[in-house]
DNA sequence: ATACTATATGCGCAAATTCGCATATATGAA
DNA sequence: TTCATATATGCGAATTTGCGCATATAGTAT
């Protein structure tokens, strides 16, 4: 960002939080924690959005950066979850709206089978192979 | 933009639409349209948002290249107004609320200083100083 | 201590963006 | 035609961004 006589104003706050949603992988970030309802750690989300660790990891900063999503650290998991305030809720609505039908669907899919593994809603793995993901949903039974 | 896999997707669509809202004049301009609730044309933005024509006038193509606006030419005057879609609804509440307050006030302030000079609804001069939009406006007994 | 794993980041390159300046285009008037 | 005005845009330099690769950091277990 370049300097603007407005740098540090909330205008110029707004603008980087929109400008940083401004990218598909994030917005699929973005998407998978207003759809998980919970705090996500990386693996998963790599898990999910079959990336690689280092790009979700660099997102999630941006994300952070711009004070959309928080951290929870618990021993090696960092939990990332959506910032609580009035202005992210403003955001996630307007995502929810422009998101809607197919689109991320198979990224909420995955997650959804990945955060299956999950016990005492803690996550116990990392990142963990197509085959182990659908071996376990067949054991739970699920789908 | 790069290219990935899924350029030109609806997700992609919608990250270049939040990107181009992530600046500072971009957020100003559709602000003003927003509040304005009829189409505006760029003069009357140069002198509401006292930037440069040239700033105005590109500023407004990438608005209107991510499908956020629209134009409406009558004459030399081009009128600029948001696209009609749920898409860009959604947006401009969530706008709305990101700018609520005290953020663009002047802006709002001048272009309704501006709006005042129009005859029969139509944009009739150009750019206009600000003593004589303060004139204008003693005149008619505005404010 | 070592080994393993989850997460974060430094580096470098290529592509994209921004901005100011100048100028082009287009419409209307004299 | 010529002039004036409203709008759009080409150019080039500086900045920013995203990515891949490799590696660093930190926590856990043995």
């Amino acid at each position: 960002m370049r300097k603007f006589a407005y740098m540090n104003s909330k205008l110029q706050h707004t603008a980087d939080q929109l400008k940083t949603l401004g990218d598909p992988v994030r917005l699929r970030i973005m998407h998978a924690l207003v759809r998980a309802c919970c705090p996500v750690c990386v693996c998963e989300l790599v898990d999910a959005l079959k990336l690689q660790q280092y790009q979700v990891s660099r997102h999630l900063r941006a994300l952070k950066k711009a004070g959309l999503v928080k951290t929870d650290k618990k021993g090696t998991w960092v939990y990332y979850d959506l910032v609580n305030s009035s202005e992210v809720s403003s955001i996630t609505r307007c995502l929810e709206d422009l998101l809607q039908g197919e689109q991320c669907r198979h990224d909420i899919e995955h997650l959804r089978k990945r955060l299956a593994l999950r016990e005492d809603g803690e996550c116990v793995v990392g990142f963990v192979s197509e085959e182990k993901l659908n071996r376990k949903m067949a054991e739970c039974g699920i789908e």
